[in-house]
DNA sequence: AAGCCGTGGAG
DNA sequence: TCTCCAAGGCT
């Protein structure tokens, strides 16, 4: 008795999965604000939102990039500027990047339409194979299955996958397999089950087999080691680099540079510095780098805070010194943009979380400073 | 193919 | 303090 529409060869146990994984997301789903709505560009922002980004750290965000951005014409419309500073201690700022570029050209070229198929939506940039397949299915209903990463640790479990999904071969494979389980017209639901089943219950470690509606089928769960699915390449070591970065105020204001809006925390503004060489002085790497990116030369007065960061694939320590100019006159020689700006208009800017905690330290030192020149001035 | 790309929370 | 890693995509 093979149903309309499937592959052929579908196994009661194949059914049973899909029945069981969609009857408990009908009572465990979670209650998400972009599951309030339906419509394609509330997905997209949410999807987007939530690379590599954990629910929680997404939600206030949406909240207030929907707020800001109500539609996909308010968004194209918007200067980049904007969006990074909506998108600001995020991460991974090249998401922002290209969903402007994607919604001016959504609005350019398609009148503002969404597309209704994979190959469309994979030409915007920052869409990928995951993301154009959750789209699709969550906001248009479409049979297409969406492998996420919770999704793929479900699914490596419940077969005891012993490939590396995260190489094409083996991806290839899972994919397979978990078309054989989509229930035509619940593409929606069945991927979303697997998400809130991977991120709630089927976690990567102590996985709540017990609670699990899948757990009959688990081949995982039988062997008696879910944890060892999947198989995940050994990390690397992430390099440590000492970084420079100065402070310096003139006239009230201070000094900031935007980033190259290709690479690293691209578009976004810092207080201009870099990466220590080797047999250099923190002094001289800061006079180096404020001659190289910004074509004047510095006296490095006292050091004001040292920071400790660690990114996706390096740690820094970042020093940062109170810089004042001897010559030249600031330029955007190796940086977007240069910028004086009065410290209260400084959160006006996007900066990166070690240069956002910069800003709150020259903040508290300007109130304090104020505070003892009122003292003073009180005084006398 | 494999390295790059942020941040914060959990354990 | 340290490791792991979360609704991936780009180059």
């Amino acid at each position: 008795m093979e149903r309309e529409g499937k592959p052929s060869g579908i196994s009661e146990v194949e059914r049973a999965i899909a029945e069981a994984l969609l009857r408990w997301y009908e009572t465990h789903r979670r209650d998400l604000p972009w599951r309030r709505r339906r419509d394609p560009y509330a997905i997209w922002i949410a999807e987007v939102m939530l690379q590599q980004t954990r629910v929680e750290t997404v939600i206030p965000y949406y909240e207030r990039f929907l707020a800001r951005f109500p539609t996909l014409q308010d968004l194209a419309a918007a200067p980049l500027e904007e969006v990074l500073k909506a998108w600001e201690g995020l991460g991974y700022y090249a998401r922002a990047r290209h969903l402007h570029e994607a919604a001016r050209r959504l609005m350019e070229e398609r009148g503002g339409e969404f597309p209704r198929t994979l190959a469309e939506w994979r030409r915007l940039p920052g869409v990928g194979p995951y993301m154009a397949a959750a789209i699709l299915s969550i906001a248009f209903g479409q049979d297409i299955v969406a492998l996420d990463g919770n999704a793929i640790r479900v699914l490596a479990r419940l077969f005891a996958f012993d490939q590396d999904p995260r190489r094409p071969a083996g991806r290839r494979q899972l994919q397979q397999r978990a078309e054989r389980l989509l229930p035509s017209g619940q593409a929606g639901a069945f991927n979303q089950a697997l998400m809130d089943l991977g991120a709630t219950l089927c976690t990567p470690k102590s996985p709540r087999c017990p609670e699990c509606p899948l757990r009959a089928f688990c081949a995982a769960y039988a062997q008696g080691n879910p944890e060892a699915f999947p198989v995940r390449a050994p990390r690397r070591m992430l390099p440590h680099y000492d970084v420079t970065a100065g402070v310096i105020e003139a006239d009230g204001r201070v000094l900031i540079a935007q980033r190259p809006l290709q690479g690293m925390l691209g578009g976004l503004w810092e207080f201009p510095g870099g990466k220590v060489e080797p047999g250099e002085s923190l002094e001289e790497c800061l006079q180096r780098e404020l001659r190289e990116e910004l074509g004047i030369e510095v006296e490095v007065g006292e050091p004001l805070l040292t920071l400790r960061h660690t990114y996706t694939h390096m740690r820094i320590t970042l020093h940062v010194f109170r810089c004042r100019i001897r010559s030249g006159t600031p330029q955007p020689i190796g940086c977007a943009d240069v910028r004086w700006v009065p410290i209260a208009e400084l959160d006006r800017y996007a900066f990166p979380r070690t240069d956002q905690r910069i800003v709150e330290w020259l903040r508290q030192e300007g109130s304090s400073s104020l505070t003892r020149q009122t003292t003073g001035r009180s005084r006398t």
